[in-house]
DNA sequence: TCTTGACCTTCCCACGATGGGAAGGCCCAT
DNA sequence: ATGGGCCTTCCCATCGTGGGAAGGTCAAGA
């Protein structure tokens, strides 16, 4: 029932989240700053856990530092509006979608070049064409 | 006829690729060393200026450095065999693969999240319930 | 009690690719 | 000759992450 009160190290192992990441977001203020023993180790409650915990999801689902800051400050506010969180949320999909277009422009340009390349032993090679003369080609 | 020998203001401005970074190619052995004038000048030929748009068009399908080194090599080589390119290009179509997958689960996980979320005045919103105990819920 | 090894601390450096900016030299046109 | 626009090198910042050194701490076993 007490705080569990863990070590950074075993912080980490709970929670996936590097010792080197948990002192970094600590550094840059994403996080507050841990309690300390006295003699200087950073002490983690249950609570730091679930907080370690919610970045770590952020950061998968690929949200900026300066997002998650935000999606902490409303997650600790009660009385936030969900409209709030939905924004964030939407703003950043848009941003995976813009990235991904961009990806698969590449891809399909490549693949494009690629299909026309024959791949065999001769140097003759439409992917170099492309990159050496490009834009006057097509 | 003769190498137009630009400075490296014209050259960026011919090829859209920054002085910063034509100075940073040249710093880091992508690009050979410039020429230069007598008092120290950067000097561009022709030939170097066909250099950078091949640079600049292989990072804009997003190429990385090293693989620019790579296909940079292979372009200088007269006798590659076009099978070498052609498997340059689709590693970095895998790898633009995988990394558009990654991206789509992370927008597709938050538009599911964000379909669920009211997106009005009241505090309950899935996101931040996923993001808070995400592991435990689903 | 002493040693050993695992852990913690801070501090600096690196990546990849790009930009900003300062301090100082060069070149051309007026 | 002077001014403005160009060039040079050098340092710093980004973003999120890892590596590693130098030194302090803690717990377990001899």
């Amino acid at each position: 029932m007490s705080a569990p009160s863990v070590t950074i190290g075993e912080a980490s192992r709970a929670t996936g989240v590097s010792a080197k990441m948990i002192r970094y977001y600590e550094e840059t203020g994403l996080l507050g700053p841990a309690e300390r023993t006295a003699s200087g180790y950073r002490v983690y409650s249950e609570g730091d856990l679930h907080a370690l915990r919610f970045v770590r999801r952020a950061r998968d689902l690929g949200f900026s530092m300066r997002e998650i800051a935000d999606l902490l400050a409303l997650w600790h506010d009660r009385s936030r509006a969900s409209a709030a969180v939905k924004a964030v949320a939407l703003d950043h999909v848009a941003d995976l979608r813009r990235r991904i277009g961009e990806l698969e422009a590449m891809a399909r340009s490549l693949e494009h070049l690629a299909e026309r390349c024959c791949g065999d032993d001769r140097p003759d090679c439409p992917i170099l064409d492309d990159l050496a003369g490009g834009a006057e080609i097509r």
